[in-house]
DNA sequence: CTGGAACTTGAAGTGCACTTCATGTCAAGG
DNA sequence: CCTTGACATGAAGTGCACTTCAAGTTCCAG
């Protein structure tokens, strides 16, 4: 066994299902960091496991990792987070995620009116509405997660 | 007046909400055609609007430009698309929003858990559960439009 | 018929979130 | 001690959806 509880990259990404070479892109990024070994290696707390936990929680409601990386520092500098510290972190998701269903669901229900006359009018379809895009807001991608994009048949 | 009622690029580009770049990719992708004149400039026939609306109400909906190429290859070849083809093509949209929205509601509702709890834990909260997520789907960005997440403050 | 706005093209750049690669070092069981 | 698998690094690549740029051409109001 062990003499420590501390875990290599492996173990963590065996643990918490992400790539060790995404733990290693965290890492730089200033999501994680990590204790070395004489020769260099990674070894993490048990509580990186939390983090990664936080991290993805994070990225499932659509955070990006700039957003994370902001919330990550409102942890507590000295002492370990607590429950209590993580609860507090993700209590603010509650009403992005409010913001989101109800911007789906105000979507979904314009598509009703649309599919009943079929008009997909540039000037007065809820869904067609240029000011609902993403359009302006600078140059990359910007889409859905493949997770909530699965092909379609029809 | 115009002898005829094609437009260029530019009344396109301001009356569909697409940058004249945007309208000229779309045609490279396969999205959209136009004729051209002798000296080689594109014109646009009034039905790329409704093309173009359908296309964002595509994006809207969380389709791909590959997605999307493949449904307007479903319209009729022979003739120009009807209301009755544009409603076909939408309807099945409605399945993938129900999708979305219930993804979300499932995503709000395990919040709701682990606020209560704290727990975050790798193997038993819904938000942190890895099978949610789009790893394991391919390199590349995988997140929701910059439209569904605004900066969070807290 | 002329001047300038609007158009054309291909190539390269951007943003995000990673992954892959080449090359070399470390750690631990046999 | 030695081998072998896991680890290290920096650089480059990937995927999507565009945008920007440079250099030249076309259109049409005056």
């Amino acid at each position: 066994m062990l003499s420590t509880d501390l875990m290599t990259v492996g173990q963590v990404a065996e643990r918490s299902g992400f790539a060790a070479s995404t733990l290693r892109f965290y890492e730089r990024e200033g999501l994680l960091t990590s204790s070395r070994t004489s020769g260099g290696q990674r070894r993490y707390e048990r509580s990186v496991l939390r983090r990664l936990a936080f991290i993805r929680a994070a990225r499932n409601v659509g955070l990006s990792l700039d957003e994370i990386v902001v919330a990550l520092g409102q942890l507590p500098g000295g002492r370990a987070p607590t429950r209590a510290d993580w609860t507090r972190l993700s209590r603010a998701w509650r009403a992005r995620l409010d913001d989101r269903i109800e911007a789906l669901t105000a979507l979904r229900d314009g598509l009703d009116s649309c599919i009943g006359c079929g008009c997909l009018s540039l000037r007065r379809c809820a869904l067609s509405n240029p000011a609902d895009t993403a359009a302006g807001l600078g140059p990359g991608a910007a889409y859905l997660p493949r997770l909530l994009r699965e092909p379609v048949e029809s």
